[in-house]
DNA sequence: AGTGTTTATTTGCGTTTGCAACTATCTGCG
DNA sequence: CGCAGATAGTTGCAAACGCAAATAAACACT
């Protein structure tokens, strides 16, 4: 059963292989749940982590730079994600009126259905895909071990890896 | 701290928070991983997958078909993906003489070179962000939930996912 | 008021992807 | 043989992405 991704042609230690397992189960699961929530005609993965994430934003609302930091996409693969979400009607997007430079999103009664709809499904996928295949009390270690890791990696920065910062030489890439 | 994706707008469950967590840590990870790969000029993670993977393949070969299923890429992302490697020199591609459908993908010198210069800086920040938060029977326990979740979900099929199969009505997509 | 700077968001461009359709090769069977 | 499937891999195409550069609005200082 060749599984797989990513590790060491050497050694091995048990964190290298809690990092690969990690990673597998990942992949397999996210491209699983995926494809059901396709199947299943509500939104997609994605669509819902920001419409999710619109709904929790203080005030119902938020940033379109709040949004792109808080789901990891780029500001401009947001601004082009909000424009595919505005175009179905599943959200509103308005100009600030303190600050014209900004623009918040928020949901529209339809998205808010949609978040509704989708979550219907994806409980019990990730009951299926994850959720069943272990204890809670598993479930709380591993929620422990991981916003600790959270904490210690994603805390401040998590910066400067999405869309350009700097005005720099570009650079080839794989 | 606006961390991240996807969850209930309702209730919430220990193990749909260790699944949120889960995302998160692996959004993050991996992302900030793949950058500094780039950074120090390495392999990406992605290369770096498919390379490992051709180097533990029996005798050190790979159908393409394999691979594709191995790093959980499309068949036509793998011919593309392979291609690219191939003309960077560090893959090498050849026609099976037994089976001329078939194309067997072995590590070029260079390409074996690639691997272990990737792995020293990766072995690092897999460190750097992930197994130095975890004590080494953390990471055990960790490993052993997630072999279990990766046989209960991926031991048979993962398929069906990936390229196409069936030739049916196509369908739109968020 | 006017000009230069900084901040929020969008646009141009090149890259990578998956799906569907296609080509090439093999296998079974008359 | 010869041809009807199957199987392995590739190609056309239309998404979606990130980076760099562009736009637009606010701010700072004079």
């Amino acid at each position: 059963m060749p599984i797989l991704p990513t590790l060491s042609p050497t050694d091995t230690l048990p964190q290298q292989v809690a990092w690969r397992l990690f990673l597998t189960v990942h992949a397999l699961a996210t491209r699983r749940i995926d494809a059901e929530l396709l199947a299943a005609g509500v939104l997609s993965f994605d669509d819902y982590d920001v419409l999710l994430t619109v709904n929790e934003g203080t005030d119902e609302t938020m940033r379109m730079s709040e949004l792109a930091e808080a789901v990891l996409l780029s500001n401009s693969g947001m601004t082009r994600r909000v424009a595919r979400l505005v175009e179905r009607g599943l959200l509103h997007r308005e100009q600030s009126r303190d600050d014209g430079r900004v623009f918040r999103v928020s949901l529209t009664r339809a998205g808010r259905r949609a978040l509704e709809q989708t979550w219907e499904v994806y409980r019990g996928l990730i009951e299926d895909n994850f959720v069943r295949h272990m204890s809670a009390a598993e479930a709380r270690m591993i929620g422990g071990i991981f916003q600790r890791v959270l904490d210690r990696i994603g805390g401040a920065e998590h910066q400067g890896l999405l869309d350009a910062k700097v005005t720099d030489a570009p650079k080839p890439r794989s």
